[in-house]
Formats: C-alpha cells, structure tokens, sequence
DNA sequence: AAAGTTAACTAACAAGTGTTAGTTTTTCAA
DNA sequence: TTGAAAAACTAACACTTGTTAGTTAACTTT
C-alpha cells in the first residue's frame, strides 16, 4: 500500500496531461518524461494506458452518481435539489479540476465494461436531474419551459465549470456557488 | 476546381469521425477507409492531416468573428445583440455540427500560425461579447451579476449546442432560438 | 482514337506507439 | 549490514502512424 503514493502522482500528472491534449495526444513517453522517469518504469505501478484513463474517469463518475443519488431521495423542493446540484458540481470541479477535462472530452476512449458502464452513469445522471426539473414544473416551483433545453443549458455550464474556473483565482467557492445559482435558476424559477 | 468536390467529402467525412473520437484517434487509414478509398488516395486532394484540421476549425472560427463583428457595431440594444449571437450561434451550429465538435475540443492540434490566429479569434470573441454585457450593465438593460460568470454560462451553454441538437429532431430552428432565448436571457435581463 | 489529366492504386519509409523481459539500483526493515 | 522488496533502468518487440514515390486505371478533351 505505500506504492499507491506513486500510482496517485501518476494518475495527477497523467489527468493535467490529458487535459491539455486529450488521452490520445500523450504518450506514455510523455507522461513518463512528465514524472522524470522512463515509460517503461510505469508498469511497475499500472497495468496499462487504458488504466490511467478508466481510474481516472471512473471515480470522477461515480462521485456524480452517487451525489445525484442522495439529492434525489432527499425530502426537500425541487428548487433546493437544483441549489445541491450545482453545489455538487461547483465541489467536484474544484476537486478533479484536471479529471473532469477527461470525462468530458476522453470518455469515448474507455474500453468495455467501463464504457458501458460510464454511459449508463451518464444517462442515469441526466434522467435523475430531468425527473427532478419534471416534478418542480408540476408542483409550480419552476417556469414551464422546454424541459430539455433547460436540462442541457444546466449540464453544460456546469460541465464545463473547469475551463473557466481555473483561470479566474479572485473567487472562493461560496460566492461561485452563489453566482451559478443565481444564473441558472433566476430565469427558471417561479417564486422566491 | 473540379478536385473540390472530392476534398470538401474529405473534410465533412473528417469533420464526422474527429466528431467521434476526436482529431488524434482517427489515422489517414481510418479516414480513407471511411471514403472507401486508400490513405495515399487523400493526398492527392490534400497536403496533409493538419491541413484538414485547419481547414475544418478555420472556417468555422471565421464564421464566428465575422458575426460577432457584424453584430458589435449594429447600432441596436444590448439585449438585442444578445439575441443576434443566439441566433449566430444557433445558425452555425444546424449548419456546421460536426466542424463545431473539433472546434471546441482539437483546436489545440493546431500548428502555427492557424493556432496563434484561432486563439486571437477565440480571445477577441469573448471581449466583445464581454463588452456588450459590461454597456448593457451600464445602460441598465442587464442585471448586476458578475460579467464573467454571465459570459461563461452563456458561453458554455451556446458551444455545446452540437452536442444536444443532434440529439433531438423535433424542434426546429425558431422554437429552439425561442427557448435559448428564454433560459440564457431572462434570468439576467432587467426588463421585457 | 489519342493524348493528357485526375485520382486511384501498391509498396515502402522513418518515426512513434504501448508494452514486455531482464537487469540494476534504491529503499528500508530485520 | 545484510537481504528482500520496490522501483528504476536498458533494450527490444510488434504494430501503427503520416507521408512519399512510382505506377496503373479512369475520366475528359482534342
């Protein structure tokens, strides 16, 4: 177990690398060089490419999976579900900044059953967060709109949260949080 | 100019696969197999695999500065310049769905000095629709949240348009301008 | 029908890929 | 201090990569 120590650098280089190029862009080569080390001595801590990107990816999903889980059973409005939501994913961006470039952009290259099984993820993700919009309309809490332009203009600000939020350092994490919710529900929401 | 015919079915079959599995997954094999044809074949349409990249991305980063250019010196509100870029964006993406992909996730294959110029693009872009935000801010037409988290919602959300409008076939250009309209407008905008 | 042009082909190249085998160095508890 | 375990190394493999050279087939145009 104290291996793990150099498996976790591995796995922190690797994701800064993929994020500039994409999985396919860095060689193992390069994150070798990357760690001052030579290709080869990787496999003394990973079993393959394939590896690096599936932990990499996988843990990333299954953070989103299991805090879209919670939200949703929770007894509480639908608007507050949404206000968790993008807590959820102002925390995990700030936490795998890196990672989450690869789950966006790198997923396709997951070989089975780790890309079926993060597409089911990704799918039950998205169904949970409509289900959620649903109920909010038909209890008059949200803004009859098309309900899956809303859906998509809420994911796709909050998953690409991690272009933007490490360029600007003047934020904490409050008032970032604040401020999405502020942009994403103002015009959803029906009442204060 | 009759080669033209051959080399545009290049660049849309490209533009499909870097859609797919992005710009460095897909080999000149790959590319010619999807042509029926054999990767030397390409060559004689094209100078090489960088060449299809720039062409793809170019164009549609020139699409974009030309709008947005066109839209920022109209003597027009600033809320109706923000309707302009919606419907720019939603205009380019019906037109260039799979161009956009590379656009948004291999413009960093580029090689000098097509990569120097997208940036510049990409960067003078963002300034202008900043600007318009910051004076409509000031003429009291736009609510006084952060510019840049304003900027990067509406940003975010208007890049990924290819990512969901292929997705879904029954809604149409107007309704689908409508609706972005709606979600990306309302909740900033001070009055109707 | 002949000549010329376009676009396909086969074959091959040099360089780069992920990965394995076998060996040497480093680390650190006994 | 010795011996084992961990982690680095060198060298090589089989395969894939983008690309070029030279050749043949398929069209237009005369």
């Amino acid at each position: 177990m104290k291996g793990d120590q150099r498996k976790k650098e591995i796995l922190k280089t690797a994701a800064q690398l993929f994020r500039k190029k994409g999985y396919n862009a860095i060689s193992m080569r390069d994150l070798a060089q990357a760690l001052g080390i030579k290709a080869a001595s990787l496999y003394n801590h990973i079993k393959s490419k394939q590896e690096i990107l599936s932990l990499i990816v996988m843990e990333v999903a299954e953070s989103f999976t299991l805090g879209i889980d919670s939200i949703s059973k929770s007894k509480i409005s639908s608007i507050q579900k949404l206000n968790q939501i993008i807590e959820l994913h102002v925390n995990i961006t700030i936490e795998h900044a890196d990672a989450i470039s690869s789950v966006n952009n790198d997923w396709m290259h997951l070989k089975e059953p780790d890309l079926d099984s993060f597409i089911k993820m990704r799918d039950g993700y998205e169904d949970k967060l409509r289900k959620i919009i649903k109920k909010g309309i038909k209890d008059k809490e949200i803004a009859d709109i098309n309900i899956e332009v809303m859906l998509f203009s809420m994911l796709s600000t909050l998953r690409t949260l991690h272009l933007w939020y490490s360029k600007k350092q003047g934020i904490n994490k409050e008032e970032l949080c604040g401020q999405m919710k502020h942009i994403l529900l103002k015009g959803i929401s029906l009442d204060k």
